[in-house]
RNA sequence: GGCCCCAUCGUCUAGUGGCCUAGGACACCACCCUCUCAAGGUGGAGACACGGGUUCGAAUCCCGUUGGGGCUGCCA
């Protein structure tokens, strides 16, 4: 048996959709689990989708997510062949010349008051090439085409119902369906898996494979569709798709490749984390569902917190670092300070970028004051709170327990319980209600720092 | 309109004729823990779209209905 060969062949959109990284990954997984070949092929053969920096972004998020290939190819420098394979078609006779523009065909179509579409004008006029001629196939008008798709069953189309689809532009370029086939077909790829938007189109891309000769087709697998909420088609206009996105945000990737597994797909007895390792060696495309999976952002985020909980210290630090040095403030970032607060903050963020905000107010010279925080917990006993912390703080042992002990006896000369008596503190030192643990944050920003927040915060009462 | 796909808790799913008074996870609610927020613990609510068959027996098989979705470009 020949080693499997698949590919993921996206189209350069200036992003990657999640929905295509879990095709990708999908194929990666075929392929390392059977010792097969991942062919990474970017289909350009649009001008309008071929800019370098898209092409340079989808290279990129695929490596972010571990997606690695082992081929790769680019349609836009491959048209000598797909030119050679039209040639091909051409001369056995499985294709023609059409003259007809969009106008005219809708005309017809409107005309007939039938279903829009092609009705075949120019089939038997023997038209030869010429200017605004595009290259047509000739579809059989009796016969079926079978999908043979290992998640949709066999779906069958009559190929009476497939029109005489467009190959060749009338500017000389091949139309996708034609390059997707023919770059399968001349790859050897053994498996196709891509998105169930791709299922109407297969007839054709098998029609094209016979005529040109290829031999066995591959497998199929069309894979659910991702929707939103409203359960339509994730759209990169309505929904947060980029996976640059949660990149940005701060998952992780493992947990990204994880997740996207797991919609569609499950081991089969209930286990949701799983490994990369693990994932190689269990993914089945014959397992795969076929219902449209929702992809539910507060699952991922959920997943995401437990991963960045499970990481070692250093870890952490490491991986929250990058987000630390784009805050505005990062030119005050000290590492040493950090690391001191870090193991507080890591169980308490479910992504990466809330790390910043939680712990800002150790590097800025003034804690930024949330307006609603402040207006929440600067009143009632609030100055009486700050006169009597402020006083006690001047001689306290600076650690922890110290400073626990210190607030909840001003507090309950007030009468207020630690819950309550901390909130104006936490407000004054920190510019928020929540944060990291009070006295553990109070203890790393230091004694002096800490009175200067207090008096100002005193003074503004 | 035509062609095709899909249908278990809100969501992702387990379930492949009896183990199902349908299991898990996320989300939700309550309580506990608690210096805030998380995390953690305990408990709770919550689904087989509908109608016909087949069968001793159906969430599981068949048909239909309804609902949802995709495609229907000289985009991919």
């Amino acid at each position: 048996m020949v080693a499997p060969r698949l590919r993921f062949a996206p189209s350069p959109t200036g992003f990657l959709h999640v929905g295509g990284a879990r095709s990708a990954l999908y194929n990666w997984l075929t392929a390392r689990r059977t010792g097969g070949a991942f062919v990474l092929r970017i289909e350009d053969t649009d001008d309008e989708r071929n800019r370098e920096e898209w092409v340079d972004d989808l290279a990129d998020a695929l490596r972010w997510l571990g997606l690695d290939w082992d081929e790769y190819y680019r349609q836009s420098s491959r048209g000598d062949l797909y030119a050679a394979a039209a040639r091909q078609l051409e001369e056995s006779g499985h294709t023609y010349w059409c003259e007809c523009t969009r106008e005219a065909i809708d005309a017809r179509a409107k005309e007939r008051g039938g279903p829009p579409g092609y009705d075949g004008f120019c089939r038997d006029r023997d038209l030869g090439p010429g200017d605004g001629r595009v290259v047509r196939f000739r579809t059989p008008r009796e016969g079926a085409t079978v999908v043979p798709d290992v998640v949709r069953g066999n779906p069958s189309f009559e190929n009476s119902t497939i029109e005489d689809f467009v190959l060749v532009r009338s500017n000389g370029k091949a139309m996708f369906i034609l390059a997707n086939a023919v770059d399968d077909g001349d790859m050897r790829m053994t498996h196709v898996v891509r998105g169930e938007e791709h299922l109407p189109n297969t007839p054709k891309y098998l029609l094209l494979w016979d005529a040109l000769g290829y031999g066995e087709h591959p497998v199929f697998a069309h894979l659910p569709l991702l929707v939103n909420e409203k359960r339509q088609k994730l759209s990169k206009r309505r929904d947060p798709v980029a996976v640059e996105q949660y990149r940005e945000e701060g998952y992780l990737p493992d947990v990204m490749v994880n997740f996207l597994a797991l919609i569609g797909w499950g081991p089969g007895d209930g286990r949701e984390k799983l490994t990369r390792e693990e994932l190689i060696a269990e993914f089945r495309l014959e397992d795969v569902g076929s219902s449209p999976g929702f992809f539910d952002v507060a699952k991922l985020r959920s997943f995401n917190g437990d991963a960045i909980r499970a990481l070692s210290a250093a870890d952490f630090v490491a991986a929250a670092l990058p987000f630390l040095e784009r805050a505005p403030w990062s030119d005050r970032l000290d590492r040493t300070t950090f690391e001191r607060i870090a193991p507080l903050v890591q169980e308490r963020v479910a992504v990466l970028s809330e790390v910043v905000p939680m712990v800002d107010f150790l590097f800025l010279d003034e804690p930024e004051i949330e307006q609603a925080s402040w207006d929440k917990t600067m009143k009632g006993d609030a100055a009486g709170v700050l006169d009597g912390v402020l006083a006690a703080y001047e001689s306290v042992t600076w650690e922890p327990d110290a400073l626990k002990d210190a607030l909840t006896a001003v507090g309950e000369a007030a009468g207020l319980k630690l819950a309550k008596a901390q909130a104006p503190v936490r407000v004054a030192v920190t510019g928020r209600t929540v944060g990291p643990p009070l006295f553990e944050s109070l203890e790393v920003l230091g004694r002096d720092r800490v009175l200067a927040r207090l008096r100002a915060a005193r003074s503004r009462l």
